[in-house]
DNA sequence: AAAGCGGGGTC
DNA sequence: GACCCAGCTTT
């Protein structure tokens, strides 16, 4: 950073909200400084682009509009709500949070940047944003955008995936932040979504194109450097659809793994349940971590007494497909068997 | 410091 | 197929 140790770079943060005045995209959660509100959306949208959990969000806070309905509901249900979305240890973690701003700060949500930190499912990127959203706290929301617009900006090779890189960026970022940090936090979300994106940006309208040095030296595609990337490997997984009389068995996950405390079907069956195997059909299924194939065997059990046996000897649910809509399934089961009867057609 | 954790959009 | 996204927790 010693190039630029002795310039000024605060025009640029007062460019960037200017530009966010007339540009800055209208979502839900703009319209609000709930710190609820706000705290929910930035862990919605963690790793989450908007468009893909802005349903999950205005379904969440209608469903929980407050830190004390979200502390009283049970945990089954925030993770149905949560569904679909991924990253499950989210929800897990929302709702131990709202719990304990409930028991530690008797149900109002903290307003400094340190108590913030301290509440479940919240690290410094989250702390940042709800206190200067909120509360007119002055600490930057480093995320990815951060990265993005300020390598290039400064043309500057820090490896972002190197774990000091959160502390690096945030010093860069002191260099152009205004007074208005929570306007400016946002306007750096949107101008890295609209303007400033990972491939193929639109630097003729970018607002800071004049001060952007990876602009000027014709570099943009060169920032940011990132040099590790995560390689998926191969997994099999077995369910087992075991089903009679329009019931079936399921069962919860536990909180390791993926698909954490989610609903799924049972991953083995017992020798006397081998015979009424009547199909199996294999899923693939991407993670960004995983490339899971998985066989889901049909288990159509035509005796009562082996049905009856199996179930007393497992902790098995029994459902059936509209109790199921209750439960929180991974993607996989929903998907490929949405009901009954094209579970029969899928198998 | 590094690994693990989801699902979907984009090119 | 590779990369990335309003990151955090665990090891």
């Amino acid at each position: 950073m010693e190039k630029i140790e002795n310039s000024d770079f605060k025009h640029i943060g007062t460019k960037l909200l200017n530009w966010y005045k007339q540009n800055a995209r209208d979502l839900p959660f703009r319209q609000t400084k709930d710190p609820y509100k706000i705290w929910i959306c930035e862990i919605v949208f963690q790793q989450t682009r908007i468009n893909q959990g802005l349903n999950h969000y205005n379904n969440f806070i209608k469903r929980f509009p407050d830190v004390k309905t979200l502390a009283n509901a049970e945990e089954d249900e925030v993770l149905l709500y949560w569904k679909g979305l991924g990253y499950y240890s989210r929800a897990i973690n929302i709702h131990k949070a709202a719990q304990q701003i409930m028991n530690d700060y008797q149900g109002t949500f903290p307003s400094d940047y340190d108590e913030i930190l301290k509440l479940k499912g919240v690290g410094k990127y989250t702390a940042a944003a709800v206190s200067s959203i909120c509360f007119n706290g002055k600490m930057p929301a480093v995320d990815g955008n951060f990265y993005r617009v300020l390598s290039r900006i400064f043309a500057d090779d820090f490896d972002s995936s190197n774990s000091r890189a959160f502390n690096y960026f945030s010093e860069l970022a002191t260099l152009v932040l205004p007074e208005n940090v929570g306007d400016f936090n946002q306007a750096m979300m949107d101008l890295g979504s609209e303007i400033c994106k990972p491939r193929n940006p639109f630097c003729g309208e970018c607002p800071l194109n004049e001060d952007c040095l990876a602009f000027s030296l014709n570099k943009i595609s060169e920032f940011p450097v990132k040099t590790k990337t995560v390689k998926a490997e191969h997994l099999g997984l077995k369910y087992y659809f075991v089903h009679r009389n329009g019931q079936f068995l399921i069962q919860q996950r536990k909180d390791d793994f993926i698909w954490k405390k989610l609903f799924e079907f049972p991953h083995e069956i017992s020798e006397e349940l081998m015979p009424f195997i009547k199909s199996a059909k294999t899923v693939n299924h991407k993670l960004t971590h995983k490339n899971l194939s998985i066989e889901i065997f049909n288990v159509e059990v035509d005796s009562e007494i082996v049905w009856t046996d199996f179930i007393a000897e497992n902790q098995y649910l029994i459902t059936d497909f509209e109790g199921s809509h209750e439960k929180s399934f991974p993607k996989p089961l929903e998907t490929y068997i949405q009901n009954y009867h094209t579970a029969y057609k899928i198998l």
